[in-house]
RNA sequence: CGGGGCGUAGCGCAGCUUGGUAGCGCAUCUGCUUUGGGAGCAGAGGGCCGCAGGUUCGAAUCCUGUCGCCCCGACCA
């Protein structure tokens, strides 16, 4: 491609609205442009790149026997009715209506579609097992996208959906799954770590998300450095700490005038804040109240509560509703002696034989709480938001807590949506089975910025060869030189022989804004050709990552470079360098 | 949903406090010079000052409303 005949929109100064070194990239080396908040617009060099990542994503799915489909964006409100969703997926989910006034929706994911047309196509086991997968656009009304592309109301999503006729065989898919996102997040150049994660609004069994370790993720994650555990903040746990020590007592209340929060407490009684028992009120599914304990110097995890509790909606209790229950104000309320309401402790309040919490009295607390002695019965459960330095769960070593950038995320889904439309066959013995799902998804565009964010330097992006618009920048300094114009088509032409995809930028320009705007855009290789080093028959080649230079002959350029690219492509775990496809 | 900030030329901004009909840098166009790290000189084009009302002889500027954009926060007894 000539850069002349191209659109290569590159611009000096940062957009005022973008925020975060992908996003400011992207828009300054032309790749995107916003139509308005949360919307794209990819221009042709950030739809090569996109491209490249969807055939990445293509290969290895098609590599474990998945089949590509594409189904509608917009569903009809009925398959959302019978999966239960149109109740529960709240304002995130784009609604609309045609001329009929019939209800639909822009489709944030496909687990109806793709589970109605399993159920009306399949019978028996024998076409069992099945992985179909699309790339789609999506969408989702985010309360506040940010960062460019990578939270967006409409992006590209790769989704994937399998059904087994076993749980043996869900499990094979799930872990097929897994094995290929690995491969495609090394491909892309920007390995990510799958971590064990909550369900969310999918529903199912269990899950993991891929995470790309990057400081502008907007996901917290929770590592051991020295065993495999690694966990989504709002799933992660850690070995069971806090063994209170203390000299048992007797319950004994004390005076706490307006000391109604911990802080308060502990600053006035003196002591440290983790002898402090939190008890807090929470209501869900509309009315039903439950009560949780937590130590002084921690924080729930309302996510794990949602889950524990299986949940479908989560608030803390009004100051009307605690009055009722304990007859004391919010900021003075315990356990002791409280009767039928459901008490859930955590895991940090287990070993509590004398704690401090509220009196259930106006501006009284009690001291000496035994938790075994003083709260007739509750529910043990991990709910306390894990902290830099906790013990791992596996190997009791201390944890991390890392932030990164949710890539892929893989769902098993059990029977959920079989059951709820009806996707069933019959066995070899003649009995009517659900299939068993999974779900695994990849966002396509949020990729290409977790790549960028960790593909960048001072001057611009420095794409991995996999998924850079091109792989090669043919770049002759001076224009007017018409032995040199000869070489350089010379070498364009012959780069295109090879397979190689090269940008020649053929532009009158002087050679500092073409340096500039090569490392912006940050296509890997780069062939330089001057007049003072073409008089000696050389060129250069430079690797843009490091900014490594070479002098070679000009008769050998071209077969370098196909070397170097060559290499680059088998150190991000490909067998060969891929063969152009389609637009590319 | 709450809080904060911002809408002035394609982009980045100044002007607004103290009303008098708009300016700077980059980009664009023309010409000459320049040509291995975002060139120099000379000239030119381009803005209903987000939109709608109001106050005023007069509004980018003051007031009200509205729309859009960005950032932060989201309850812990």
């Amino acid at each position: 491609m000539r850069w002349s005949q191209f659109f290569i929109p590159t611009i000096k100064e940062v957009p005022a609205d973008a925020d975060v070194i992908s996003h400011k990239l992207m828009y300054r080396a032309g790749l995107i442009r916003k139509l308005v908040s949360g919307f794209y617009t990819y221009l042709p060099m950030g739809l090569r790149v996109l491209s490249k990542i969807e055939n990445i994503i293509r290969k290895e799915m098609n590599k474990k026997g998945a089949l590509e489909i594409l189904m509608p964006t917009l569903q009809p409100r009925e398959l959302w009715e019978t999966s239960g969703r149109w109740h529960t997926m709240g304002p995130e989910m784009m609604r609309l209506k045609n001329r009929q006034d019939r209800d639909f929706v822009l489709g944030p994911t496909h687990e109806e579609v793709i589970t109605d047309l399993i159920a009306r196509e399949i019978n028996s086991y024998r076409q069992l097992p099945l992985n179909f997968y699309q790339i789609q656009t999506k969408f989702r009304d985010e309360i506040r996208p940010r960062f460019g592309v990578m939270r967006s109301r409409e992006f590209i999503m790769k989704d994937a959906y399998s059904f087994d006729k076993d749980a043996e065989g869900a499990k094979k898919s799930y872990q097929d799954m897994v094995d290929a996102y690995q491969q495609i997040f090394q491909k892309c150049g920007c390995s990510a770590l799958a971590v064990e994660a909550d369900t969310g609004i999918m529903g199912g069994e269990s899950s993991a998300e891929f995470m790309v370790p990057s400081d502008t993720g907007e996901e917290e994650m929770v590592c051991c450095e020295h065993c495999d555990y690694a966990a989504n903040s709002e799933k992660a746990e850690s070995h069971g700490l806090f063994d209170q020590t203390g000299d048992e007592g007797a319950l004994e209340e004390v005076h706490t005038p307006n000391c109604t929060s911990v802080s308060d407490v502990s600053a006035f009684l003196k002591v440290q804040p983790s002898c402090l028992v939190k008890t807090l009120l929470y209501v869900h599914d509309t009315d039903k109240k439950v009560l949780v304990l937590v130590r002084g110097d921690r924080n729930i995890v309302e996510m794990k509560l949602i889950q524990y509790l299986h949940a479908s909606d989560l608030r803390l209790a009004d100051e009307k509703e605690i009055e009722e229950v304990f007859h004391a104000p919010v900021g003075f309320v315990g356990p002791q002696g409280i009767m039928g309401v459901r008490v859930i402790a955590d895991m940090s309040v287990l070993g509590v034989v004398s704690g401090i919490t509220g009196a259930n009295k106006k501006d009284y607390h009690v001291k000496g709480l035994n938790l075994k002695r003083d709260v007739p019965s509750f529910e043990q459960a991990h709910l306390h938001q894990v902290l830099q330095g906790d013990p791992c769960p596996k190997c009791r070593k201390p944890l991390q807590i890392k932030k990164g950038i949710e890539v892929g995320h893989v769902f098993n889904l059990g029977t959920k949506y079989s059951k709820a439309l009806g996707a069933t066959f019959l066995d070899q013995a003649g009995q009517s089975q659900l299939a068993i799902m999974g779900c695994f998804g990849i966002g396509v565009s949020r990729t290409m910025a977790a790549i960028i964010e960790v593909n960048h330097d001072e001057q611009g992006i420095v794409w991995p060869v996999s998924v850079a618009p091109f792989e090669i920048l043919l770049m002759p300094l001076d224009s007017d030189d018409k032995n040199m114009l000869k070489e350089a088509e010379r070498i364009y032409t012959s780069l295109q022989e090879q397979g190689l995809q090269v940008l020649w930028d053929d532009r009158d320009e002087r050679a500092g804004v073409k340096f500039k705007d090569a490392e912006l855009i940050g296509i890997p290789y780069m062939i330089i050709l001057g007049k003072k080093s073409m008089a000696k028959g050389l060129g250069e080649l430079e690797i843009r990552r490091g900014h490594q230079k070479q002098d070679v002959p000009l008769d050998q350029i071209v077969e370098r470079s196909r070397d170097l690219i060559g290499h680059a492509y088998r150190d991000l775990g490909f067998l060969d360098v891929p063969q152009v496809q389609g637009a590319l």
